[in-house]
DNA sequence: GAGCAGGACTCAGAAAATTCGCC
DNA sequence: AGGCGAATTTTCTGAGTCCTGCT
């Protein structure tokens, strides 16, 4: 890739050499400071955005794509079988040394190709079938992979026998559910040490390894889905009559049990820095005079005048109480919450028990929108059972509505992966309960995502010279479009699609970009063709950034900025679905995201490769699986506050390297002192000191480097949010190989939970995995 | 046949809960 | 050993993306 855009959030051009190991580190910095970790005001707004959108006449060419209905519906087939492909794929990957061999080839093939814009497109869709079929005779050529095919097919049948098997014996989930109970009651009283051993091999026997399995129609989520329904928020319970509100000053007020739940919702919010802004104070107040008596109405006219202090005092203490309970309390309390799960956090998926994410509906409340959000404060409502849609198989034991009340529906639909889903009264949408991310249903999917990602990588070098070419086309929509896929490829922007306007905080991503975003400079820092980002992005995280851009970006964006007023689209032609139907004829399965999952995977493992001394001891290693892990996050801009205790924490982690430095030298001293002593007396037990001395003093050398790989580590961390990378943007396969290759625990970069979500990618990937 | 709303799903940081590690 | 603060993990639910099906 001579002079395809490089993923670098600072865009200072090529970050691959090993030697500037710590290139990613100071730029986010440098880009944090800069950042501040307030959020942009907004008052500035899209006086006449309506300018932009409207517009859309559809180029002749875009037509000239669309006119072939046969190759699109070719194309949908084997969009379909690329699914499938994923799973032939599967054979395919434990010798991926093989595979990458052939992507390298398929790449270059790909390169060679593509000269004239005009031809180039339907080249793209051709190389996307290509891929495919690629991939298809890869997986079948490789002998390796077939016969491990052959041998997991066995593996396969075995499993689901036993799997109907224990079905059949174990019948429907509430038995089973009150068997586990049974035994889990006893292991409290025996041995646990045992007990917990057992437990654990059962359930290395219970896991599903579903990415064994042939991949079943796409459409068709699953066959059987058994559950309990969600579980409910505990109804309200009413203040002690000794808790009082107090309105105007004067004497208490007794309110009545609906209004009395809403204040306790904004009181226990109080030192909570939303109850200060006028929005939220205002939505709330609304909200709550709406659920009040008449009578309260009237009396009730102002916040400022209500007094929540009692009531907020009341669940502090209350918090504070449950904190202090004796140690057996506790654990009841743990029991009673770890029953609750066991009953209703799981459901039964085509004979499998499987965990799900989020099994009890939202708590009522008052909404908690993020940055400038003009809804916050609104009362959200209690769920009820007749809110509540339930999504199971016929034949399965429907679940049991809360004493007294209905399901709104019960509803029989394979094609969706939700178990229960209700209607929320602040946007108007839909929530779901869904399975938890180590489910197959939710793993199949991530695995395909990054499947997906790696097929970019085959034609990405050809979509960059194929938007490099737009950057000079007639149509402005082909240029605004090349443009901005510049950006998304470069800056792994996201999509941005519209909004609607007031309904939620203000918040863009590139095709929703306004002018007001973006500064050009000519010659900036001593660079030429600068371009200064700064918006709220997702969640209202700023962004900012300066990144350097070529010559007929540029010239494009001053293009686009003309006659425009600050509130006005950058990109007033394109939207985000032109865009990713665009990006979908250039590659079955492509749009907009795709870049960023692959970005991300890719700096991963060019970063990992060129930062990974094989040398190193573990903890250094790690170092550099965390440098690697940070300059994507940088690039995705996952950003977090500086936690409040940093300063505080690095000084202890000084005084901690200080105290060991001491031991050190004492330990040294006292080495010496102990070969003298062996020198003189020659016996077995001197000598047996000196080794044990010397134990010491290497052990205290590993820990004296292990705190100072910390503090590095630490410092480049401070405002920079891993995980969200690590979860949802990174292949897991390369992580995995990376441990593999270089001798590190896979416990050491996965928790447990992460180790479930990629169980998948532990099981599957070997060291010579290549993204 | 297009454009739009709504549905279904992924991704996001804050906050709560739990564990860790030190004295 | 046990208590305490910090670190890490888990939970929570809001905020995006993308696609489909309807008009």
């Amino acid at each position: 890739m001579p002079e395809g855009p490089r993923a670098s959030p600072g865009g200072e051009g090529e970050e691959t050499e090993g030697g500037k190991k710590h290139g990613w580190a100071e730029k986010a910095a440098k880009r944090q400071k800069e950042k501040g970790q307030e959020r942009k005001g907004e008052e500035t707004k899209k006086k006449k955005r309506e300018g932009g959108k409207v517009r859309h006449e559809k180029p002749p060419r875009f037509e000239s794509l669309k006119e072939e209905p046969e190759v699109e519906k070719t194309e949908e087939g084997e969009r379909r079988g690329g699914g499938k492909g994923v799973k032939e794929e599967e054979g395919g990957e434990p010798e991926s040394g093989g595979d990458g061999g052939i992507k390298e080839e398929r790449e270059g093939s790909g390169l060679g190709k593509s000269e004239s814009v005009e031809s180039d497109e339907k080249v793209k869709v051709e190389n996307g079938l290509e891929d495919e079929k690629d991939t298809k005779t890869k997986a079948k050529g490789a002998k390796p992979a077939k016969r491990r095919k052959a041998k997991e097919e066995n593996a396969r049948e075995e499993k689901s026998k036993k799997a109907s098997e224990k079905l059949e014996k174990e019948g429907p989930a509430q038995k089973r559910k009150t068997t586990e109970e049974g035994d889990k009651k006893k292991s409290k009283k025996t041995k646990t040490g045992e007990n917990e051993k057992e437990k654990k091999k059962k359930e290395e026997e219970d896991k599903w390894k579903w990415w064994e399995e042939e991949k079943t129609e796409d459409k068709v989520k699953w066959k059987q889905l058994e559950h309990k329904g969600p579980y409910f928020a505990p109804l309200y319970e009413p203040l002690p009559d000794n808790v009082k509100f107090y309105y105007d000053g004067k004497s208490p007020m007794k309110l009545s049990l609906a209004t009395e739940e809403i204040a306790t919702f904004y009181a226990k919010m109080l030192d909570h820095e939303y109850t200060t802004k006028e929005i939220f104070q205002n939505n709330f107040f609304r909200d709550w005079k709406e659920e009040m008596t008449e009578k309260e109405q009237e009396i009730i006219q102002s916040l400022d005048k209500c007094d929540f202090k009692e009531i907020h005092k009341y669940f502090v203490d209350k918090n504070e109480a449950r904190k202090a309970l004796p140690k057996e309390e506790k654990q009841k309390l743990k029991e009673e919450t770890d029953k609750i799960q066991e009953e209703y956090g799981y459901c039964i998926l085509d004979g499998h028990r499987e965990k799900i994410g989020n099994f009890k509906t939202e708590p009522p409340g008052l909404f908690r929108g993020r940055g400038n959000h003009p809804k916050m404060g609104m009362l959200k409502k209690r769920i009820m059972p007749e809110d509540v849609i339930i999504n199971c198989s016929k034949d399965s034991q429907i679940p049991v509505p809360p004493e007294g009340h209905k399901w709104k529906e019960v509803r029989c639909d394979n094609t969706v992966t939700w178990l229960a889903s209700w209607t929320e009264n602040i946007q108007n949408s839909l929530k779901y309960i869904m399975l938890n991310p180590s489910s197959k249903l939710k793993g199949e999917k991530d695995w395909q995502k990054y499947e997906v990602a790696r097929r970019l990588k085959g034609v990405v070098d050809k979509i960059r010279s194929q938007y490099r070419g737009d950057w000079k086309s007639r149509e402005m929509k082909t240029r605004q479009r090349a443009v901005a896929l510049y950006f998304i490829d470069k800056l792994a922007l996201r999509a941005g699609n519209e909004k609607e306007e007031g309904e939620t905080a203000d918040t863009v991503g590139c095709c929703s970009l306004r002018v007001e975003h973006i500064k050009l400079y000519p010659e900036l820092d001593g660079q030429e063709h600068m371009v200064e980002f700064d918006f709220l992005g997702k969640d209202s995280i700023r962004y900012y950034n300066k990144v350097p851009v070529e010559k007929p970006v540029f010239k494009n964006l001053k293009l686009f900025m003309q006659n425009k007023d600050p509130g006005d689209d950058l990109f007033d032609r394109l939207s985000t679905g032109s865009l990713n139907s665009y990006l979908q004829d250039l590659m079955p399965g492509l749009s907009a995201k795709v870049f960023r999952t692959y970005n991300a995977s890719i700096t991963l493992q060019e970063q990992l490769k060129a930062l990974t001394n094989p040398e190193d001891n573990v903890a250094a290693k790690l170092l550099a699986y965390n440098r690697a892990n940070r300059a994507v996050a940088v690039l995705c801009n996952h950003q977090r506050a500086t936690p409040k205790t940093f300063e505080k924490s690095m000084q202890a982690l000084q005084a901690k390297i200080d105290a060991k430095n001491q031991q050190l030298e004492e330990a040294q001293a006292e080495l010496k002192r102990a070969k003298a002593d062996h020198k003189a007396k020659k016996d077995v037990k001197s000598k047996e000191a000196v080794e044990k001395k010397k134990k010491l003093l290497e052990k205290i050398k590993e820990q004296l480097e292990k705190l100072n790989v910390q503090v590095t580590d630490k410092e480049e961390n401070k405002q920079i949010a891993l995980g969200t990378s690590k979860l949802n943007y990174l292949d897991p396969r390369i992580s995995v190989a990376w441990c593999k290759k270089f001798g590190v625990p896979i416990e050491k970069i996965y928790n447990k939970t992460q180790r479930e979500k990629f169980a998948w990618a532990i099981d599957m990937a070997d060291e010579d995995f290549e993204f």
